[in-house]
DNA sequence: TTTAAAAACAAACGATTGTTTGGTTTAAAA
DNA sequence: TTTTAAACCAAACAATCGTTTGTTTTTAAA
């Protein structure tokens, strides 16, 4: 064990090994990729990665971790800018559709890799998830609503139908934001 | 080579193998099933599976197939007695609800096992999902609805918001049928 | 320029994976 | 009751898995 412990080095590549990590899970699932397809995509020794992590499952942890992040972040500097509550929570289904499906592979590792699937770990990944929706609960809660409506059901299908769009996505039938906006056009007349 | 083929033994036990692949691959996905896991399942020797089934692909790919007929019988059977457009509509999402969260481990493993995370039979899994779909499609296609709106997007926004209900489905919140009433009923009263 | 820590290499570890092979038991047709 | 195919066992196969260990290279502080 070392003396005294130092800054990372300049050319630390625990980013890019985190970044190649996200992309295969996003792509194939967390078990479909080996370590050793992830050191290969990185140009690295599989042994080496155990300097940056120290295990598989702590690698997907992190991209969890990073992906809530950001889309929180996303979420948050789309809201910035929105004062009126059907705007506001349209603003950020655009940013999470948009996020979701076009711009960041650990966005897509939370939605494509499912707790349950790495049970050793599902107990460390189900409150990121949680955590994340929670903004939902509270962008609904805001909604100037019939009385007989039942906001934990909106939100469950709201965010369920844009999860589920990674499934049929396809970037010729329509963008990101154009799907959340169809969406909540098919919800928004009806509810207010 | 046998001279004659017979039919199959009273003891054959090709579903029973059918059923514990089905229920392991629901609850814990594809890779994190191994073919030793189902064989202690059923109560056989890893080797002995393969008289059944010639891979592990193949057995996945018949979970598929039966899956997918299970759906299809029940959302036919339940549309049997209905005329109105809603309510056909309403009966096989109530249909498909009920087989998807409580009834069916094979109806699961066709939403919880992604066509890409086996690259190898992808090609065959995905029509066999798409065939299902297809159904509703032609329910939504005989609604009467306001001439600006988007049959695609309800489509596609009502099966995902029920697809994506395993990852919360909770027994003690609602039944499947409840589910699928309450999303109707969200999109229903704006599209008349 | 020396030196210590950061980072990666090189090579292997034991365990588990899907699968194959050859022989044995069991049910049912003859 | 004999016989044949169905069904399973028992044991192993090569390949791949996540991971560990000991050593070497590289960066940057001293």
């Amino acid at each position: 064990m070392p003396d005294t412990t130092r800054a990372p080095r300049q050319d630390n590549r625990r980013i890019q090994l985190l970044d190649a990590a996200a992309a295969l899970f996003a792509e194939h699932g967390f078990h479909a990729v080996s370590m050793r397809d992830i050191a290969r995509n990185v140009g690295m020794l599989p042994g080496s990665m155990y300097y940056h992590f120290p295990s598989k499952n702590d690698l997907l942890l992190a991209t969890y971790e990073e992906g809530v992040r950001q889309l929180s972040q996303r979420v948050d500097l789309a809201l910035a800018d929105e004062d009126e509550p059907w705007a506001r929570l349209e603003a950020a289904c655009k940013a999470h559709a948009e996020i979701l499906l076009n711009e960041s592979d650990y966005a897509q590792v939370i939605l494509s890799v499912f707790p349950r699937d790495v049970a050793a770990i599902s107990d460390n990944l189900k409150p990121l998830r949680d955590g994340y929706e929670d903004r939902f609960r509270i962008l609904i809660e805001a909604l100037p609503l019939a009385a007989d409506v039942d906001r934990n059901s909106l939100r469950l299908m709201l965010l369920g139908a844009l999860n589920w769009s990674k499934n049929w996505y396809n970037p010729r039938h329509g963008s990101p934001r154009e799907i959340a906006t169809d969406m909540l056009a098919l919800l928004k007349r009806s509810l207010v």
